[in-house]
DNA sequence: CTTTTATGGAAAAATATTATCTATAAATAT
DNA sequence: ATATTTATAGATAATATTTTTCCATAAAAG
């Protein structure tokens, strides 16, 4: 967090208050909130702020590396201040997004050099099920 | 492909000639077009069809279960006929999609069953790096 | 405290996708 | 074959998401 103020410095950004409210809230929720889900969680203490300013600072943060973008299969980004590489749930029934935590995959990108040509970087993994919330109230 | 005349008819829906051409086509090519990519590539042959009708055809077929749709975290959708849960790779040079053949991870569903309380019933696997030919343009 | 420069916010634009409406083409029955 | 019924193609408008533009202003630098 500290260091933010300094990455920002580096490249001649500035740290607005905007700006740090956007990176706060992301790091503080493990919900991986849409351009408009931040918009409407931030309202309150910022009234005045658009909906442009959420999607320019979630852009500058991305181009900083300290925020990661995510496509769920909706018709919207997601955004989740844990750039670790890490594998996401879906529920279907609700839509909820979790981390699936402690689940490390690297291995995956040799196994899958075996079957292609591509120097493979990184992967993105995407599991889909029943959260147990959703469980419970199919009974 | 003599099915899908069956299966339309067991619908009660038309298999006219763009449908069929669109689906002809998405089964033709291993490119993963994008309904905008579909649209240019009947164009010579069906100069009058609209947009629209690439994205209703394609919505009839995933309803259909003989088209899924893939999202690669670009910012539209593409379009596969192969139906089977097959992972993708994409090319953060050209962009361009491949499918993975022959690697099976099914077994990652109930791996992931131990570090969540989600039964999961699916995933999507994308992974990403250079393509050969993009390799060779590097050197 | 002044100057420089990046930025927030409003509004418009761009892009992708969906919905509406009607003439028409496809399937069905005759 | 032909008539009839019904789903659909295509044009257009609408919607949703994201990006861009523009300018007053706030933040950093001198």
């Amino acid at each position: 967090m500290e260091n933010l103020a300094a990455l920002f410095k580096e490249k001649n950004l500035k740290l607005t208050p905007q700006r740090y409210a956007i990176y706060k809230y992301l790091k503080s929720t493990k919900a991986h909130p849409s351009a408009e889900m931040i918009y409407e969680a931030l309202r309150p203490d910022f009234p005045t702020m658009s909906l442009a300013t959420v999607y320019k600072t979630v852009k500058t943060l991305i181009e900083l590396g300290v925020v990661q973008e995510l496509n769920v299969g909706e018709d919207n980004f997601r955004f989740d201040a844990n750039v670790e590489n890490h594998p996401h749930i879906v529920c279907t029934d609700c839509g909820r997004v979790d981390d699936i935590e402690d689940a490390v995959f690297e291995h995956l990108n040799k196994e899958v050099e075996n079957y292609t040509n591509f120097k493979i970087k990184t992967h993105k993994l995407y599991f889909y099920g029943v959260c147990p919330k959703c469980q419970g109230e199919q009974n």
